[in-house]
Formats: structure tokens, sequence, C-alpha cells
DNA sequence: CAGTGGTCTAGACCACCGG
DNA sequence: CGGTGGTCTAGACCACTGC
């Protein structure tokens, strides 16, 4: 027996062993393994032990599994990585540093077609428009431009912004429930090599966000990296 | 009432109530809600279908539970956005494009410090080194420059990659099981615009990818892609 | 210590879908 | 049709941890 001496049926160990077989390819990819049932048997425990190891382990895009077809080891893993998006001041101050930010523009427009496609707008509303520079440590940390539908959300044009940030009014004003993401890169313009402090024509990291609320559509935002910013993960 | 008709109490039903109440405000952002006993009651339900239900909304971050503390509204909602990582060819065929790819570099050399690190090697081995521009309907797509732990995969040494890309071989022939990803932005230099077919100093999204099996440190990439790629998401 | 979530069980029924 | 995964249940015990 390879097992431990430990032989508690929790479902963390049948996950860790079929994750074991797995990447041993004791199950080689595109294989059929054993129904639950018999792994139940197998592990002496209940088939619902199983069924949550297994699920785990599908959710995860280890595993395929159809009824009647079986549970098969999956042929492309599907590698997942996965972002947290968190606060830009919980970020900065994560880090050790000090948050600030200064609103460098703030006016009512008409968006441009592909801010109004992204809002779902019509073209000619005249929406609130914001310009934001992030502070870490007073050195540039990140550019916000950012478009926020004021007709789904009428409160925001009464905001100050001056103790709390776009980024953060929003998020404790409006329940988001999803959002599209885009990362690109750019060479900085003039203007915004300006407002970041770099050099003209340097690489940076480019993140547009939409975040929408059960169809509504909020804000759609383009967050502009200092240069030498990197976004990590992991897997 | 404003339940539907349906009254069968399925963890998916108990899971959507629960998301509308937090999104509808109901129950607010820091609130302590009902214990699982509580709802199943209240839904009709036994308590292990209210714990799947909440404990998918506790993974999406939607919720923070704690025992004997009970269940709260996450204060700030994780927002969470999930890449999925494909194989190169499987991108572009999908997009319905002739895939292609061309080995530009094949040697073996002792790699800079940053790869060193990133592969736990000691500077005085060399490994595999690759370079590869990817193209989708013969136009460039993505620059590799790829390490490959040649010490912990030594059968890489024998291949060919002449029908399977450095990317697809590695898939297929060793099961890995994590990685970082890094994504930054930066200006083509001469050489890389002279790859990708652009003009000098465009803006070019980059992914630096590491990944592992079981503590062995497999392979270092970085991603070059071309001008005007979007890596997008959704959540 | 006692309340709360985390998990396991044995059995049951159902939905889907491959052969 | 029948095998397989998906889910529900009622009850039980356990592990954490706030009070």
């Amino acid at each position: 027996m390879l097992v431990t001496d430990d032989d508690r049926k929790t479902w963390q160990t049948v996950q860790d062993e079929v994750r074991l077989r797995i990447s041993q390819r004791v199950w080689k990819p595109g294989d059929l393994i054993p129904h639950e049932a018999d792994l139940a048997t197998e592990f002496g425990c209940a088939r619902a032990t199983v069924n949550r190891a297994l699920r785990g382990l599908a959710d995860a895009g280890l595993l395929e599994r159809r009824r009647k077809a079986g549970t098969r080891v999956a042929l492309n893993p599907v590698r997942r990585a996965e972002f947290s998006i968190p606060v830009i001041r919980e970020e900065i101050e994560g880090r050790g540093q000090r948050y600030g930010y200064k609103i460098f523009l703030r006016e009512m427009r008409v968006p441009p077609p592909d801010v109004q496609a992204r809002l779902q707008l019509d073209g000619t509303q005249p929406i609130l428009h914001l310009q934001t520079l992030y502070t870490a440590d007073n050195r540039p940390y990140v550019f916000e431009t950012r478009w926020i539908n004021s007709i789904a959300v009428p409160d925001v044009l009464s905001a100050e912004f001056e103790k709390l940030s776009p980024n953060e009014w929003l998020v404790r004003e409006v329940a988001f429930d999803g959002g599209d993401f885009t990362f690109s890169g750019i060479a900085a313009t003039e203007q915004e090599a300006a407002v970041l402090g770099c050099k003209l024509g340097e690489g940076l990291l480019v993140l547009d966000r939409t975040t929408r609320q059960a169809d509504r559509m909020i804000t759609s935002v383009r967050l502009l990296f200092h240069p030498g910013y990197r976004m990590h993960t992991r897997c």
C-alpha cells in the first residue's frame, strides 16, 4: 500500500489520490476512469464523497464527465489562471506604499463610439467622464479613464470623489455582478507619458474593463499602468 | 410571494435566491445572513442543499463564511476573472484561421539570470533554448522565446518539433500542474518588430509564463503577441 | 463551552444520453 | 433501455472559534 497510514475517507484524500494518478499518468489523458461507485468501494467511502472529489477536478478542467459516458481524463487540461481584481487603493496599500489619487478631468460628454457600444448607449446621451491618476508613494501608478453610465447610476452625479476615488465610490455604491476584461499593450503617447511621468513610446500594459449589474452597463474604464508594472497570477 | 411557482428545492434555486438578495441589497455587504439551518427551513430543503449553494457563493467571493461566526456578505466582493490558457494552435484554429509556426532558433545555452531564477537552476547548466514564431493565416501571431529545463525533461532533446510545436509537445508529453503568469506591456525593439512584422516601438502585450510539475520547474516562456492582440476574459 | 459551518453516509430518485 | 453522473435527504459527528 502506498496509501498513508491515515485511512480516513475525506473528499480531499480522494481528490488528492485521483490528482496523483493523473499527474503520474496512471490514468492517461483520454482514459476512462472507474465509476463513482467503484471508486467509492475502492476508497471505502460513500459515493457522494467521490462525487465531491471528482466534481472539483472536473471544475478545474482536469476531468471531463458526462452521464452515461463516464469520467475521462481531459485531453487538454484547460489551464486556467484566476485574477483577483482588487480595489486600487488596497493594491497599493497592500504593498506598503502610500496611496493617493488626483482627478484630472470631470465632465459630461457623449462618449466615443467604442465606449457607447460597450455601455449600450445610443450616441446622443452625455454621461460622466473622469480621468484620474492613482499614485503610489507619490509616483504615478495607474492612469484611469472612466465613463460612468450616469443614466443608470444618477447618484454618481452628486458624488464629490474627494475622499473616495471613483473606483471605490462605485465599488461601495453599486453592486456589480459581472464584467469584461481586455488586456493589451500600447506605446505611451506624448500625453500619456506626461501623465505617467515616463518616456514617449514606452510600453504600457492596458486593461479595459466594463462592468454591469443585471444587464445594466455601469461603467467602462481603461487603466494605463505605469511602465514596468507587471500583473501577476498563478494557477 | 415573489418566488416563482416552481417550488423545487435544488441548490441552484437556493443559490440564485441568495445571489438575488445580495445584489438587491436585501442583505447588504457586511451583513450576517441566517444560518444554514434557518435557510434550510425557509427554503424547505435539507441543510446540505443550502450548504452546497452557499459554498459556491463563498468560493466565488460573494460570501465569507466562518465556523461559529456565521456567514456574511463580503465587503469587497473579490472580483475574479478567469483566463483559460489554450494551446496556441487551438486558439488560432478556433478563430477559423490557418495555423503555422516556424522555429527560428534552437540551441543549448546557459540561460540569463532571471530565467535561471525562475527555473531554479544554478547558473552553469546549459538547457534548451527555442525561439518560435506562430502564425495565423501566415501573419505573425505570437513570438515565443522558450527555455526548457532539459535536465528535468531530457526527452525534449530528441524531439524534432517538426509536426508538433514546442508548445504542443510539452502539453502532450509533460503533465503540468501549476504555473506563474505575468502580463506586461513593452515597446517593440527593432528585432522584435522585424519578427512580428510591425513597426519599431509599437506597443505589445507580453505574457511570461513558468510551469512546473510537482516542484520541478519545467519551462519558462515569454510570449510576445502581435500588435493589436487583445486578451479577453469575463466574469 | 456552545454555536456554526464542514463533511460523511446510506439510500433514493432523476436526467441525460450512449449503445 | 439501462448505465452513469447529478442531486436531494435526514441524520450524524466533527472542527473550528467567538464569546
